[in-house]
RNA sequence: CCGGGGAUGGCAGAUCGGCUUAUGCAGCGGACUGUAAAUCCGCGAAGGUAGGUUCAACUCCUACUCCCCGGA
């Protein structure tokens, strides 16, 4: 049901083929985020399917809170609540309780213990626990193709110590799910979140504590860098060095196209991230991709990646008019011209939806070229 | 012509005899990385004109100019 190979090789980039019972991802391959089964911004499935969207991500703990993973289920699963025929991962949630664990102050916070995780609804402050076998029994009712398990995502500024800690939490939460899932028995493929920081002693640690479970893929999780700083590369770098070859590697939550590519170069070819839907929405748009650039850092791994020369970011609410380009690529496939870029500064300038929408499908189909982009020089170079 | 009301940043619109004249929109700049984000942060920018009262006036008084409402 569930199949990977690596098929061909450019240093350590690989092409690859994921097989899930709802078709096939080449890699490498970036999700969409669609966390409460929707991508934001008045997008359909058929737009996804349009513009060649492989795979798209939902969230559980979202999922949970609203409306319930039973709702879900009785629309048939994910697939048939998102009316969405493709593959889908779903995140665990972990991250949420990290994240939003950290917004809170620690009376309303989110509390972890050995067991489990408890934390209030933000909608309407009910109390929920999830534990490693909950997070897999909410995941196999919404049923998408991949799922995480529960983990300990660690923010960037952490002591190896507390790292530490929360690597060994993190894989003995890794088996329980393990556990759950071949009781559960379901058509899913779980993967393994490798934490560790950016502390190479741990991702070591890490990786091993993961392998030794022989997960169908693995995740590389935990902030990996502060705001911009530039890292990404080197720190996967030295995680992939762990990870079992013939498995996934899914870096998750990063990232610009310099990271991705980065990553790419560093072994990974599974990615999500929120950036290019949210910052589509906030009016920054992803153009220009120099095809020749990626083809140059993708043959030699130690070229630095200048982002500039890789491609171009504009806010589409200021500037457009002091900019030469036509930012609407002409062969995209959904969005229709005649978008003039005066009509299209209207629509972003008021904020409506229609504008915001032209806005995503932009970012959308800029990832998935990039992302094809980069399949086609491993295919071409590659060995 | 008579009566009444009013004039505050590009626009809208509060407050106040002294303290940075709010706030919203627009403008300009920045941010956004397993989505509590169609969001958040920052910046520039105002008292119709002329006098008067007062230690101090955007605020009180007078005149003028202009605008709005009602009536001839």
């Amino acid at each position: 049901m569930f199949s990977f190979v690596v098929k061909k090789q450019l240093e350590r980039a690989r092409l690859t083929e994921l097989v899930t019972p709802h078709g096939a991802i080449k890699g490498p391959f970036f999700q969409f985020v669609a966390t409460q089964a929707a991508i934001r911004g008045m997008l359909f499935s058929e737009d996804l399917e349009a513009m060649k969207v492989q795979i798209v991500l939902a969230n559980t703990y979202h999922l949970h809170l609203r409306p319930g993973e039973d709702v879900v289920a009785e629309a048939g699963g994910l697939h048939g609540f998102m009316n969405w025929s493709g593959p889908i991962t779903t995140d665990s949630g972990g991250y949420q309780l990290f994240s939003l664990g950290a917004k809170h102050d620690t009376k309303e916070g989110v509390k972890v213990t050995e067991d489990s995780v408890t934390f209030r609804s933000p909608l309407d402050g009910s109390l929920h626990t999830f534990t490693p076998e909950t997070a897999i029994q909410i995941q196999a009712k919404l049923g998408a193709d991949i799922i995480m398990p529960l983990d300990v995502c660690t923010p960037y500024r952490v002591t190896h110590e507390d790292v530490l800690k929360a690597v060994d939490q993190t894989a003995v939460w890794a088996r329980r799910c393990k556990d759950e899932h071949a009781r559960l028995n379901t058509p899913q493929a779980l993967y393994g979140i490798v934490q560790g920081s950016t502390y190479p002693d741990l991702r070591q640690r890490s990786a091993q504590q993961l392998s030794e479970l022989n997960f169908f893929g693995y995740s590389i999780g935990g902030e990996l860098q502060e705001r911009g700083e530039k890292q990404i590369e080197s720190v996967v770098r030295q995680t992939t060095g762990h990870l079992p070859v013939h498995k996934p590697r899914y870096l998750m939550g990063y990232g610009t196209p310099e990271d991705i590519v980065g990553a790419v170069r560093a072994g990974v070819d599974h990615f999500d991230c929120v950036l290019p839907i949210r910052n589509a929405r906030h009016g920054q748009l992803f153009y220009n991709l120099n095809v020749e650039e990626l083809v140059r850092l993708l043959k030699d791994p130690e070229r630095p990646i200048v982002p500039a020369d890789l491609y171009t970011r504009i806010d589409i609410r200021k500037s457009i008019f002091a900019s030469d380009f036509s930012v609407f690529s002409a062969d995209h496939p959904v969005i229709q011209k005649p978008y003039t870029k005066a009509y299209v500064h209207h629509l972003m300038r008021a904020e409506v939806p229609s504008g915001n929408r032209l806005a995503v499908l932009h970012n959308i189909w800029f990832y998935v070229r990039l992302m094809e982009a980069i399949r086609v020089v491993i295919e071409k170079e590659g060995t």
